[in-house]
DNA sequence: TAGAATTAGTGATATAGATCAGTTTTTGTT
DNA sequence: AACAAAAACTGATCTATATCACTAATTCTA
């Protein structure tokens, strides 16, 4: 049985995202509507590619993996997501199937909200439409500098850049935590596992990083940047 | 002398937008503030990757390549771009940078809308929000199916990948034009030109196409589809 | 706490695809 | 029509990266 709390009520969580927090009581009644929280577990799939995408997804708090599935049972992982991370996009507005699976990493509360009354609220409010807009433009162009990433870079810049954004963007620190897995780094990088291992190994013997079990110390930044650029 | 018009005068063209055909009297009004069109010759830049985002362009009659400039001079073609396409998003709702360049192929008359008039419309109109949302999440959804595609199919699926759009979307006919050039579907493709001819002659022994010249024609539709998903 | 099952790590080999060094064909220019 | 310049094409290397076949180290679980 969960006894944790599911979550503490639409009202803080509002205040807390950055999307939702300039909306009037009105419209926050709009979004609230239908609006439910799950509490996933390890590995649990919180949202899965090719299912009726009904629900743009909060989440709350803990940490999951968002990935495409491709070819020959091999996925590409787009990003690794924090709390106040919306999911769900494009999917929602675009073909009604998600684009990508979104599966716990660690135990992870999420909130559903009806896409209809999601997309209710870019209608109704033109502040919010344009920041809508923003947060979308922001998905797609990363999306683009990562196809350029992937598909002109070699092995050592493309690690380069999977540890620029782990440390940069998701941990927020040096230190890279042992949620990530080797196979991670390579579903992100798109590579073998025996190859992300080989680069990372020969990162610690130049002294760009430190392994330490399955964590991973960025002890060089200025020279992680070197590589991404110079290959 | 260009004494040819430059355009019909922007009623004609928003009845024929998709996207600006629902707008009100006033609000195409705010659109059309500060609208003025250009005529592109073969060869120019229609816009700048890196250059300070303050228009949107609406592509009123040509044809023109949408491009990454990526590392070591390489290019990655995004889009072949047809009229009442919209570019310039996502920088014009983000970075504050476009994010790709857009370069004439033919004779290419685009207009020029301001940032600022167009933000407006989307705050102002609800329903024209939601369809920009929507047609904002056609194109990352449709990059997040590339970068599938680039990083993990191998060349015989990438090219047949790139026929299929070209021949469906691009040209909606068996034949893609002279136009595109070898070197433009290796860019498409993100493989060296040399690689792109080889598989392209392949295919043509198989009976798959059929080259005349600079002209490509697909003679096995279905062919070319089972080797887009089986490599 | 022993044994099973993952995950990390490593050298040897295989291969998809790039690069190079041409020839041929097409396109553009005076 | 003649020359120059740019594409298209092709075979022979070369190389980045995958695959394979392991061992070593963790982490699960009974």
């Amino acid at each position: 049985m969960n006894e944790k709390k599911l979550c503490e009520g639409c009202e803080k969580c509002n205040q807390k995202s950055p999307l939702f927090k300039h909306l009037s009581e009105e419209e926050l009644g709009i979004v609230n509507r239908d609006r439910y929280s799950v509490r996933f577990h390890e590995g649990e799939v919180i949202l899965k590619q090719g299912i009726a995408a009904k629900s743009i997804i909060s989440v709350i708090d803990g940490f999951a993996r968002k990935y495409m599935e491709g070819f020959n049972d091999r996925k590409l992982i787009l990003d690794f997501v924090k709390p106040w991370q919306l999911v769900g996009a494009p999917g929602v507005h675009n073909k009604g199937k998600y684009s990508y699976s979104v599966v716990a990493i660690q135990e992870t509360l999420v909130c559903f909200i009806d896409a209809n009354n999601f997309t209710e609220i870019i209608g109704r409010n033109g502040q919010f439409a344009k920041e809508y807009v923003n947060l979308c433009s922001g998905n797609y162009g990363r999306s683009l500098e990562r196809m350029v990433s992937l598909s002109q870079k070699q092995m050592h810049g493309r690690i380069a850049d999977a540890l620029i954004y782990l440390s940069g963007e998701i941990y927020e620190s040096n230190k890279i935590g042992a949620e990530i897995s080797r196979q991670d780094i390579a579903d992100y990088t798109s590579m073998s596992k025996d190859s992300a291992i080989r680069i990372l190994k020969e990162f610690e013997r130049d002294r760009i990083i430190q392994l330490e079990g399955k964590t991973i110390e960025v002890i060089d930044g200025d020279r992680l940047r070197s590589v991404s650029v110079n290959g």
